[in-house]
DNA sequence: GCGTCCAGGTCTACC
DNA sequence: GGTAGACCTGGACGC
């Protein structure tokens, strides 16, 4: 049940300026980055990827450098020796999943014209959105988010991860991983909706997965199309509509629910007497004020509600 | 204890 | 092209 990964391989990434290693990998939000099952110890995090969409494999990531330096190790653990030219290959992959090449400063310049920008990168100095290799697990996400509080989304989350999910051991650490599209497409929608609590959600998870697995673009092809050819392809799955293609976007989307357009609209000062109906107003003024950073400010100011209350004087919490 | 309400959207069926 | 209404179900809440 437990795959052991024994073969390893190491390379080291350098990013482009500033790159804050433990804030990337480690939101304070408490997000996870590839899996909510991933460990986290010591400015170390031991996680999974699934790669060429079907072996998974062990990710060791740590930070040989600083924050206007930055380098990252990653060691890949893998259950056979790999081929030659796959860690090249590997490597490349990593770093686009990272998002070493990018460079931010743009999004910081924004800092001398708007207040709020100034005050999100003097909390999260350097801190990174990363992207995935593979598009399932965002998927499940933003359609477990649907129409549930966020302790039933989590509920159904890791209940599908501990009944279809995969586990690997290396290193010393146990990781589980989110199950393959295939092995969900293999599943009844009633064996789905009964064992993973889905309710409705489950024939739609279902038949995406079926999509999945049968062929989709991978998030780094989806990040060659333009973000609206992105959205408009990721909305052609069955319950998957705007919010939930721009989760799943690797062009980091302003995605707006009722909790995040809360907190927007005391942002921006607006009313706020029904939040689903003021989201198109909200994604246009974000649009307008940050472009195609809006993405970049939402992930910001949701990793920095308790600071930004104190300061805004306005309780986002 | 037991009923009632509704949630970190999406789709469909109507105007 | 715009918008009520339905959708699973577990936990919160009122009695």
């Amino acid at each position: 049940l437990v795959r052991v990964l024994s073969s390893s391989t190491a390379f080291t990434l350098k990013a482009v300026p500033p790159y804050n290693f433990s804030l990337t990998i480690h939101k304070p939000a408490g997000w996870s980055m590839l899996t909510p099952y991933e460990i986290f110890e010591d400015d170390v995090l031991w996680t999974a990827i699934r790669w060429l969409s079907h072996s998974l494999l062990g990710l060791k990531l740590s930070s040989l450098g600083t924050i206007e330096k930055p380098e990252i190790k990653c060691e890949i653990f893998s259950s056979r020796k790999l081929k030659a030219g796959e860690p090249e290959e590997l490597s490349r992959d990593v770093a686009w999943m990272l998002r070493v090449g990018e460079d931010i400063r743009d999004f910081y310049s924004l800092a001398n014209s708007d207040p709020l920008v100034r005050l999100l990168i003097k909390d999260l100095y350097g801190m990174r959105r990363t992207s995935r290799l593979d598009i399932f697990p965002m998927l499940i996400l933003a359609v477990t988010l649907q129409m549930a509080p966020i302790t039933r989304s989590n509920q159904m989350m890791n209940l599908l991860i501990e009944r279809y999910g995969e586990k690997i051991l290396f290193d010393g650490r146990e990781i589980q991983y989110w199950p393959s599209p295939k092995r969900v497409a293999e599943t009844s929608a009633s064996e789905l909706q009964e064992k993973c609590k889905l309710g409705y959600r489950a024939k739609n998870l279902r038949w995406i997965a079926e999509i999945i697995d049968s062929g989709f673009p991978t998030p780094q092809e989806l990040d060659s199309l333009s973000p609206e050819d992105t959205k408009v392809k990721l909305m052609e799955l069955k319950g998957i509509g705007e919010y939930s293609a721009d989760i799943a976007s690797p062009h980091f989307g302003f995605a707006l629910d009722v909790w995040s357009a809360k907190i927007f609209a005391l942002i921006f000062g607006e009313k706020v007497e029904s939040p689903r109906s003021i989201i198109p107003k909200l994604r246009k003024m974000a649009e307008d004020r940050w472009g195609k950073w809006k993405g970049y400010v939402l992930t910001y100011v949701l990793n920095d509600l308790g600071n930004l209350s104190k300061k805004l004087e306005i309780d986002l919490s």
